[in-house]
DNA sequence: AAATTTTAGTTGCATATACAACTATTTTAA
DNA sequence: TTAAAATAGTTGTATATGCAACTAAAATTT
């Protein structure tokens, strides 16, 4: 039946980064036409913080997967949009606390009905049981990764 | 049973991203350890022309889900490590054909061993058939896309 | 055959990323 | 309590990406 022959790298990879970036652009084109002009990471980071503000740079680079380094300029480049404010924590002068602005939670909340559109393209003949089974299955390839990546 | 408050963009979504990444890094991981100075994006052109050589940079940025400016540097950039060639098209003068170099040859050789080794790590607990079910879904998820995004 | 359109590739610009070296601050240990 | 180690964030360097404007060449129209 060769089903040894079956290879993650070669099989699903290609599939896993095809999904993402379309998903990415789907998204960018809705943006545009709803007259939002933010990438899709930089509205990650408004999601994050609109579920919970002022949180720290280690803990937005934990929740994006990012080094603390690339959140730092994702964070610049959002700033300079008055998306979101750095206000460095009185307890802890090494911290920054990263807030929404007004402006930021205002561009987040136009962006849920971007969202809304895509989402519903994205699940046409998709069952909330396909997607379940999906992450089971993702979530074991990251296992597998991490366990490997724990014994250096 | 609130199955459709399920949403791919924020539980599919993150995961894919999440899996990507660390698919990724262990490939980076393992190609240092086995002293190959390249990245896994460098590793994919050079997997396309080890397949077929002499493939013009418009249908390897075709094949690699890449914009042709972003080809064209990532060929600069694998160029300059002598890695492959560009030759110019006789039948066609705006045409580059890309070909591997005997040393790309020898480092794709190469990178089979730690490719191997990725995916035995890859594959544990995992079984072809839940590979191809969630190759199926992505295949939907993208299919859904296409034909959203040429609707205009 | 000349004019138009399409195609292949390059380049400028903005965004995004990892890694490593660095500063400043806080915590832990001696 | 001073020295050492850990932590938060910034910055330099290299890689990678998309989009749009551009050049040169080929294909199509007229």
């Amino acid at each position: 039946m060769c089903e040894d022959k079956m290879d993650i790298l070669n099989t699903l990879s290609p599939w896993l980064g095809k999904t993402s970036k379309m998903m990415e652009a789907l998204m960018i084109v809705q943006f545009k036409k709803d007259k939002l002009d933010i990438s899709v990471k930089q509205w990650l980071l408004l999601k994050f913080l609109y579920i919970k503000d002022g949180q720290s740079q280690n803990q937005l680079a934990f929740l994006t997967n990012r080094d603390k380094g690339s959140l730092a300029r994702l964070i610049n480049t959002v700033e300079k949009k008055n998306l979101i404010a750095r206000i460095p924590s009185k307890d802890d002068k090494r911290v920054n606390l990263i807030y929404l602005t007004k402006k930021g939670s205002q561009v987040y909340e136009a962006s849920k009905k971007s969202l809304e559109i895509v989402t519903k393209t994205l699940h046409n003949k998709i069952t909330a049981e396909e997607i379940n089974t999906t992450i089971g299955i993702l979530k074991k390839v990251i296992d597998n990764i991490e366990v490997e990546l724990k014994k250096g």
